[in-house]
DNA sequence: AGCATTGTTTCACA
DNA sequence: TTGTGAAACAATGC
């Protein structure tokens, strides 16, 4: 479920629990999360090093080594990872109510990390003995070393008006493929496309390009609100239009039937009644 | 048993 | 060349 409301609440973990620590032992033999790369070459490239700052564009996450001197390492929770270190957690919650209680015990205590060791994807091992795990049941996540993040476009929670509408608002591809473009708008998942299109009042499945200047501004603010509401309530889940789609499949405003179809190539909902 | 799943990359085809 | 859509990837949950 990680979009950028958990991939952000990841990244201030690790900002908040993981800088100035000493980097003793890297467990990178998980060849698959650690691709290209070969087991041990982050080990190689890390031991030794101190995590200095934690950045974020969209999903994608990447720390600093010894103020920039060292080698970054990029992190990616992929469909279904998180972070934890020394047992506190951040990515992925699996529900609304389970994220909720992540907030409200703000340690994020969470019974399913004990004993899980085969879902750690990546360890660094600290020198004080703490440790910070990739945590990942689909094995879709990644770490690696300087990761390439020239394809991402802005981040979706900072992107200006005027470049909003210059980037959203072009092209013949439905508008929810066009939100959730990483290379347009960097950090809109499925989930976060449809709650933002369902407050803009706007249908997925219209041109991009067909939109007027007003529709993209409200789209941006759509976006953003619910980026900053995921946030603060635990993630994405959370959404009122997610929360209602399977429940009952009403349009939590006005009660019409929600529509489910396939839109660029994802599972969409949507109220046919005021998403125009 | 079968289908669906929050993400990304690759590839076929317009 | 651009851009759209499907499939693959891994593993789990319903």
């Amino acid at each position: 479920m990680p979009e950028l409301p958990e991939v952000e609440a990841a990244r201030a973990l690790i900002a908040r629990a993981a800088l100035q620590r000493e980097i003793a032992v890297v467990d990178d033999a998980d060849t698959y999360v650690c691709r290209p790369h070969a087991p041990g070459e982050l080990a190689d490239a890390l031991s030794g090093r101190t995590l200095t700052a934690a950045n974020r564009i969209g999903k994608s996450m990447w720390v600093e080594t010894d103020e920039g001197e060292g080698p970054s390492l990029g992190l990616h929770l992929g469909m279904a990872g998180r972070i934890i270190i020394d047992g506190a957690h951040a990515g992925d919650p699996l529900s609304a109510a389970e994220a909720r209680e992540a907030v409200e015990a703000g340690g994020h205590p969470d019974p399913r990390l004990s004993g899980d060791p085969a879902w750690a994807r990546f360890t660094l091992e600290f020198a004080d003995g703490g440790r910070l795990v990739l945590f990942d049941k689909r094995r879709l996540g990644r770490a690696v070393l300087n990761p390439d993040l020239t394809h991402l476009g802005p981040d979706a929670a900072e992107i200006s008006a005027a470049d909003f509408r210059a980037r959203v608002g072009r092209g013949d591809a439905p508008l929810k493929a066009r939100i959730m473009d990483q290379s347009v708008l960097a950090g809109v998942g499925n989930l976060l496309a449809d709650e933002a299109l369902w407050r803009a009042e706007l249908s997925p499945v219209r041109a991009a390009g067909e939109l007027d200047d007003d529709e993209l501004n409200r789209l941006r603010r759509a976006i953003r609100a619910t980026t900053r509401d995921a946030i603060r309530l635990g993630g994405v889940h959370t959404g009122t239009l997610i929360e209602h789609r399977r429940r009952d499949g009403h349009c939590p405003r006005c009660g019409a039937p929600l529509v489910r179809g396939k839109v660029g190539g994802r599972t969409t909902w949507w109220c046919p009644e005021e998403q125009r």
